[in-house]
RNA sequence: CGGGAUGUAGCGUAGCCUGGUUAGCGCGCUGCACUGGGGGUGCAGAGGUCGGGAGUUCAAAUCUCCCCAUCCCGACCA
């Protein structure tokens, strides 16, 4: 391609609306361009980089023995009902109406879909095992879309779903996936590493989550330096906080004034008493209704652990008027010392054997001290609630943990057989036995992982392109575009001979100052630059220049060969 | 959904508080000249519903109200 004939319109300032830096580098080296928010169109140049990242996704799914079909992102809203995530996955479902007022939903993701087609296509375990996938455009009605491709209202992802008729193979389908992802994110030049997580509204027991580590990302990884633990805060777990909670005998439980005192810390600050022998009391509300959550006073709750022990997806915490009709007052002064009513409480594992507690007492401006968790209240379950902190120590390995801000780019999990037996996708077993099969299935964000590679490889003057993903694997800027000129005949033929080696080249034409096109070349981040000018051609020399390395000289007619070893010795 | 901030040319912004010429500047864009290996210089241009609507006023980018959009934070406070 001549930069000439394609359309890539860098800018030197960005657009104040870009916040990390892949962001406004993806505005800068014209690679997108906003719709409005949370909508995109694709360039020239970032379309070629988006397809390198598909086409990769796609090899190494065939190689997993994935088959490709296409689904319809247009779907009716019944499989949905039936799967019962009409109601479960409300937030995220756009809904839209045809010319008869029937409604219909945009796929956020395809399980629904690829079930149904099971279900009336395959009959029998000799069937089985099979992967479907599909690399398609899904729509989420995002709470806030931001950071540009990161999150946005519609997205490419690539989508696989595994059937099996047991357990064994169905876990192999899983390790099939889990391990081609690692080979999806390496050839991408990422470094991305799999993490334990929650399985959210997706169901199903088991789910691994492909992170990459960034400052901008928006999940958090608890992790072990020996790397033999990482998991999603949301499901991360350790040997507890570091400080002890209390668990001596007390006298009894006793009500004291605790004027204006709203906080976990105006406890501490003006009556002395530690967070960690206060009982933080959350009121939350799960399937219509009230629950009370017992955590130490210097614990958070982890929402996703609340779900997850409920079983429940559609929870939130009580305002503070629901909570005032229910225990009399605000929060501050909540607690669950001899609550008359039939409320369900569960407590953080945290608390067991804790005495000598201070807890709200329902009564604002009062609380309770002396409290003996077994003694004084009712507990239904003890459960994990709370979210692990820095320097916990590991279950597994002992070591002191840490938390690492990351970019979730795939995610894998083990579905059983919720959408199989929603659906009906059963088949015959060996017995004639009429069985659900167990799936499995398997996303990769391909347009966050593209803007996650530029977020992981990028340097003060742009972005750092693998090879792999690059739009343009190489550059050949002329420094004089005169087609009759000894320096445009040389780069014309030396990128007529790369485009015939397969190379990803295109020649930089543009009648502009040698300045702009280094800049330019540099801003959109071309793994190797060749540069072809007067000056140096006097002295029989070309300029490789890769991106990210010291520039090399060498003789016009070894150039190609030079440029072909770079790019062989640079293969992600 | 709650809180905060911001909307002025394609992009980045000044002006607003304290109402009053023709709304200024940088980048980009067009033309010409010079220049010609790191976003060059000069001259001449084009480009603005000052987010939208209503109001106050002799007069509104500027003050008031409503709406819209964007960005940030939060939705974990007990």
């Amino acid at each position: 391609m001549r930069w000439t004939n394609t359309f890539i319109p860098t800018m030197k300032e960005s657009p104040a609306e870009a916040e990390i830096v892949s962001h406004k580098l993806l505005l800068r080296a014209g690679l997108v361009r906003k719709l409005t928010g949370g909508l995109y169109t694709f360039l020239p140049a970032g379309l070629r980089a988006l397809k390198k990242v598909e086409q990769i996704v796609r090899e190494e799914m065939d190689r997993a023995g994935a088959l490709e079909v296409l689904m319809p992102a247009l779907q009716p809203p019944d499989i949905w009902e039936k799967s019962g995530r009409l109601e479960s996955a409300q937030d995220v479902l756009f809904h839209v109406k045809d010319r008869s007022k029937k409604d219909w939903v945009l796929g956020p993701t395809h399980e629904e879909v690829i079930t149904t087609l099971v279900a009336g296509e395959l009959n029998s375990y000799k069937q089985l095992p099979v992967n479907f996938y599909q690399i398609q455009t899904k729509f989420r009605d995002e709470i806030r879309p931001r950071f540009g491709l990161m999150r946005a209202k519609e997205f490419i992802m690539k989508d696989a779903y595994s059937f099996d008729i047991e357990d064994e193979s169905s876990n192999a389908s899983y390790k099939r996936m889990y391990d081609a992802y690692g080979r999806i994110f390496a050839r991408c030049g990422l470094r991305a590493f799999p993490v334990e997580a929650d399985t959210g509204v997706m169901g199903g027991a088991h789910s691994h989550e492909f992170m990459v580590p960034a400052e901008t990302g928006e999940n958090e990884v608890v992790y072990s330096e020996s790397g033999d633990y990482a998991a999603n805060i949301e499901k991360a777990t350790s040997q507890g906080p570091l400080k002890i909670t209390p668990q001596e005998s007390c006298s009894a439980a006793e009500k004291f004034e605790t004027p204006n005192v709203k906080t976990i810390d105006d406890l501490t600050t003006r009556f002395d008493v530690l967070p960690e022998q206060q009982i933080k009391t959350l009121v939350y509300i799960a399937d219509g209704k009230f629950v009370l959550l017992l955590l130490r006073g210097d614990d958070l709750l982890e929402e996703a652990k609340l779900g997850s022990f409920l079983k429940c997806a559609l929870f939130r915490a009580a305002t503070d008027i629901e909570i005032y009709e229910l225990l009399g007052a605000y929060p501050g002064s909540l607690g669950a010392v001899d609550i008359n009513k039939d409320i369900r409480i569960l407590a953080d594992n945290v608390l067991k054997g804790a005495s000598g507690m201070v807890t709200g007492a329902n009564d604002d401006g009062f609380h309770l001290k002396n409290v003996d968790i077994k003694r004084d209240i009712h507990i239904d379950d003890w459960c994990d609630l709370r979210k692990v902190k820095t320097g916990e120590l590991c279950l597994k390995t002992g070591e002191p943990l840490k938390i690492q801000r990351a970019i979730e780019v795939g995610h894998v999990f083990k579905l059983g057989t919720k959408y199989s037996e929603a659906l009906g996708a059963k088949v015959l077993d060996e017995r004639g036995k009429n069985v659900p099969c167990i799936m499995g299935c398997y996303g990769i964000g391909v347009t966050r992982t593209l803007q996650a590679v530029i977020e992981q490889c990028f340097d003060e003057n742009g972005i750092n392109w693998p090879t792999s993903v690059a739009p343009y694997q190489v550059c050949v800027t002329a420094l004089d575009v005169d087609e009759d000129s000894e320096v445009m005949k040389l780069a014309s033929r030396i990128y007529d001979e790369l485009g015939a080696k397969g190379v990803d080249v295109i020649l930089d034409d543009r009648p502009v100052r040698p300045g702009i096109k280094f800049k330019d070349s540099e801003l959109i981040g071309f793994p190797l630059r060749i540069g072809i000018g007067k000056r140096s051609l006097e002295n029989g020399n070309v300029e490789l220049k890769p991106k990210s390395d010291e520039m090399i000289l060498c003789s016009p007619n070894e150039t190609v060969d030079k440029a072909l070893e770079w790019l062989e010795a640079n293969r992600v």
